[in-house]
DNA sequence: CAGGCAATTGTTAACGATGCCATTTGCGCG
DNA sequence: CGCGCAAATGGCATCGTTAACAATTGCCTG
């Protein structure tokens, strides 16, 4: 099946030609599922191209018709969760549409990092660019380095509104979240938060005091996390120390784990003390002790999605060159939807 | 900042030649660091490239040079701690070699899914080929539909010795764990295996074996699981049945992680009735209830070391291309440490 | 001061594919 | 039977860059 080279060298279009008979430019024709070929020629053709296991160099494609088939993601916490599963939704989504994929992780926020895994995909070899869960001047800075015209979506975090945004709908979110331990009758929610730097973690702690005041209820202060077990475990042992605290709601699951084991290393039973909610529905969720109630949103969904909106960026583009780039592309919102299990439980 | 450009398209190289006053294949000798530039005439380049914003076209390059500037990875799990972790690694150094990443999923295991990711890279975009964490067969697959000459690496699984590969010691991690417990006074230890078609799984149950007998101790059947906590929980749910288990060894942290639950769950206490030891240190280990023992191998390490490997390959294959592939290209084992937690204690 | 050599720069022809236009072929119809 | 038109195919230029080679410049040496 190794396919039959000349000299070792990978069959070019030409070899192919050669084979069967024809010119270059009518097995371009056939690659390309062009009309206008005879029926008889074109399995020729096929037949040649099986036979020396011919592949297009895209390389060469690429540069005649001046477009890339790559998409370029810059993405942070790509070993966590949610990051991870939105990487693979649009690794899916992008190859189903033809599109490769490559990744620039850029070593931290500062901008330099950024602007420079931002160059290495722009030179020319990525159709279009997205951003995944940056901070906001990380976003900022990753899409101001973007030579004009070059397609851009952002996941979670755009700096203003001039680059189309697929977002979890993090305030329905939260929203049921609160409002769910609201309705076991705890007087109030405290929040354990993600890094507030982080878009989707000021938005998380937004909606929670928009939710809570919306109730009539006192928003406690806030207890600052960085989305590990660790902090989560920290912030759990400062709430231990606490009168009244009967309801947390943690910014991940990964925190709301380390609450968890903090809760109980200082004897606070979950959910008879406390209630806990996390967010994510990590696949872990159901089987911590005791297993988590969770704010499951559709990660891989919010990739599909924003491979969707920038390829039609990437095809409006080519239509009508002069058109503004954001015109008639929505904004989609992803529901997440409220995982109950036995973290939570009416108040004491 | 933006860049003059004319006409709104990017520029190109002949613009930087025309407006430093020279030809383009000086420009071309900047771009590339050769010698035999004059200072000045350097640093007028090096200010027309800036004034125009101009960014080499990789594609043209590539073209030109017969390479790519990128790296290929086949990976499966990537919402995995371990293959998400490696592939950090991966993209890191491949990064920094100035090369790019581009990542194929393959929807499943099945032959077809792999050989087609496998064609989307290898259509002359790719300098070579990195399979992560794959099973037995779909390493196989993927390997063998590989064009000829094309440079491979395999983490963790090759189908023979026709590959580099760059794994983690399984058989040291593995043996510190279970001779960790025995040493605690344990009679024998039992093991949650991975899918019994990963090689990595297949590797820690014959060193789990190989160590038991080595020691002298019956080795019990292995239960199997899937690296899932729900195959922890299972798993656990069926060893709590069962007489005198008074360790076990889980093949991931995740199945620990069910495994602690279900034990909770049955009344039995970690470590004073059954200890448990882990493997993959995720961040998440030391915030379990309670706190997991576990094999800490270095995901990221073993990411660098293959494109190190891969990069090898690539060099020399340029250098003396009639030579084997595999020639002078050392097999890198990374070795894991044991992180000792809460969850072990002396037998009962 | 001619000859020679190194340093610097330019010219031409690829790399592999497709766009554009020209050419050939086949066939229906007046 | 020849004209005209559509279908099928081929030729040539081109995308942006670099390799290979050629040409120029400047300076040192015998």
């Amino acid at each position: 099946m190794a396919g039959v080279r000349r000299g070792g060298r990978p069959a070019v279009i030409s070899d192919v030609a050669r084979l069967a008979g024809v010119s270059p430019q009518t097995v371009s024709r056939v690659l390309n599922e062009r009309p206008n070929v005879r029926e008889e020629t074109r399995s020729r053709v096929l037949e040649a191209i099986r036979q020396l296991d011919y592949r297009p160099n895209l390389m060469a494609r690429g540069l005649v018709r001046r477009q890339a088939h790559t998409i370029g993601v810059i993405s942070f916490d790509s070993v966590l969760f949610g990051p991870a599963s939105t990487l693979l939704g649009i690794g899916r989504a992008a190859r189903a549409a033809g599109y490769g994929v490559t990744i620039a992780t850029p070593e931290s926020f500062d901008r330099g990092s950024i602007v420079e895994a931002m160059a290495d995909l722009t030179s020319h070899t990525v159709a279009g660019v997205i951003t995944v869960f940056a901070s906001q001047t990380a976003a900022t800075s990753a899409l101001h380095s973007l030579p004009g015209g070059l397609p851009a979506v952002a996941v979670e975090a755009a700096p203003d509104d001039s680059v189309p945004t697929v977002r979890i709908d993090q305030a329905e979110g939260v929203r049921v979240a609160v409002e769910h331990l609201l309705r076991l009758g705890h007087p109030t929610v405290w929040h354990v938060s993600g890094p507030r730097e982080r878009m989707d973690a000021q938005a998380r702690i937004e909606a929670w005091r928009a939710t809570l005041e919306r109730a009539g209820r006192p928003a406690p202060q806030v207890v600052p996390g960085d989305w590990s077990a660790e902090s989560g475990y920290q912030a759990g042992l400062e709430l231990a120390e606490r009168q009244g605290v009967t309801a947390v709601f943690a910014a991940n699951d990964h925190m709301a784990l380390g609450l968890l084991r903090a809760f109980n290393e200082r004897g606070i039973r979950v959910p008879e003390d406390v209630s806990v909610v996390g967010f994510d529905d990590i696949p872990e969720a159901g089987y911590l002790i005791p297993p988590l109630t969770t704010v499951r949103p559709d990660h891989e969904e919010v990739g599909r999605r924003s491979v969707e909106t920038l390829l039609r960026l990437i095809d409006g583009q080519d239509d009508d060159a002069g058109e503004s780039q954001d015109a008639g592309v929505a904004v989609p919102f992803v529901v997440p939807t409220l995982v109950r299990r036995a973290s939570t439980a009416p108040a004491p």
